[in-house]
DNA sequence: AATTTCACTAAACGTATGTTCAATCAATTG
DNA sequence: CAATTGATTGAACATACGTTTAGTGAAATT
């Protein structure tokens, strides 16, 4: 049956060019991300995705031609959600870097933000990425530009903190390890992961390399 | 057509317990953790595993009973070659903290340990590992024994080197997540990942935290 | 009201793949 | 030499799964 009223469809596929409305598709999205965190990439067929997404298994292939199509969009949907988090978080620090690390902090151990699902589907497609060339080039994209922006923060924060004798890079590097490592934490410990800690372990670091603004 | 005298064969099935050579077994592994890192283990057949092997696919089954079976081989194996080169790191030092510690990065980013496929067949069981239980527990609990390690070595470098004022779990935990974000270059840039550089980058934070012994 | 378009279903299709099995070949044993 | 055992083959089997398709109902268009 057909749920939603056909000029919001005709309006949104001029905005996306695929087939079905925003809203069926929004939901397997969301199931898809479901199947792949419980049963893995490997063990994701359209026929679970549909039943948990209480639809037939040929209305997914309506709505994403091709299997690896779907997969590509549950990678570039919580890749734009990591990333649009990244960015709120600097752009709402206003140009402060001090804030800036703080909020991307706050925004990588956001339960939000970062879910155990989601978690679990951003290391799957990393688990696959050595296999296919795009996963690599998405999740390694984004790992660089948080690497970047990183770098850029701990930059403005050496010069304008008056902290000449650190070396940015190392810096930027270290710290982002230290968060990559945390974040890890979400997916061997899932709801009893602890965000609190992680985000008091990861300032903890701050606070040794710039005692002056993150006491 | 069997290829090895049958008391070699005997003498081993009684180490063992599993059925066939383990010059057979092994080669399977290795073919298997060569198609894993290429095709990644949502496309890891065993008639592809078969063929890089050279025999049949029925061959497969016969030394490992189930695909299963044949997968958690590979992980068996690569995690024990990593668990092992880091035991040689920390027994090689000979108690000496330091030594200790330098020994590790080394090893960490030894070509001989750490070449691109068992890196990408290492990422392949961390991306399914929130799907299948004995995955999580096998990598996490190299994971953990590593941070231990490290913590271990911490604690007595921090103790008999004079840095009191240094928290050993905060540094450990930036250490091992340092290294596990730099380790992550070699699936990303393969043969071209630098080494060296990583090496030195790990050592530089060395340096930093415990100046007197790593200049 | 008739027609067209869209979202969807359910079954069918074909292929890929893990697993089984009877037969074979080599080597060891008695 | 005969018999047994172990390793291997290659085909057969069964099934899981991605994809296709004919058909349906509802909404929108004319």
């Amino acid at each position: 049956m057909a749920r939603h009223p056909q000029n919001a469809a005709l309006k949104l596929r001029i905005v996306r060019g695929g087939a079905g409305t925003l809203a069926r598709r929004d939901e397997i999205l969301v199931a898809a991300i479901r199947v792949i965190a419980r049963d893995g990439l490997s063990q994701t067929t359209l026929e679970k995705v549909a039943e948990l997404a209480g639809i037939s298994p040929g209305t997914v292939t309506f709505h994403f031609a091709k299997k690896d199509a779907l997969l590509l969009a549950v990678l570039d949907r919580v890749s734009d959600e990591f990333e649009r988090a990244r960015r709120a978080a600097i752009i709402g620090a206003g140009g402060d870097p001090v804030a800036a690390l703080g909020a991307l902090v706050a925004a990588t151990f956001d339960p939000a933000v970062s879910d155990p699902d989601r978690v679990a589907v951003w290391y799957a497609f990393w688990g696959e990425a050595n296999a296919r060339r795009i996963y690599l080039d998405r999740v390694g994209s984004l790992d660089k530009s948080n690497l970047a922006d990183l770098l850029g923060l701990c930059r403005q924060l050496i010069d304008e903190g008056g902290y000449a004798h650190l070396d940015a890079e190392a810096v930027a590097i270290t710290l982002a390890g230290l968060i990559e490592y945390l974040w890890q934490g979400i997916l061997v410990d899932g709801r009893r992961f602890d965000r609190r800690a992680a985000i008091r372990q990861a300032r903890a670091y701050l606070s040794v390399v710039f005692p002056r603004h993150f006491g």
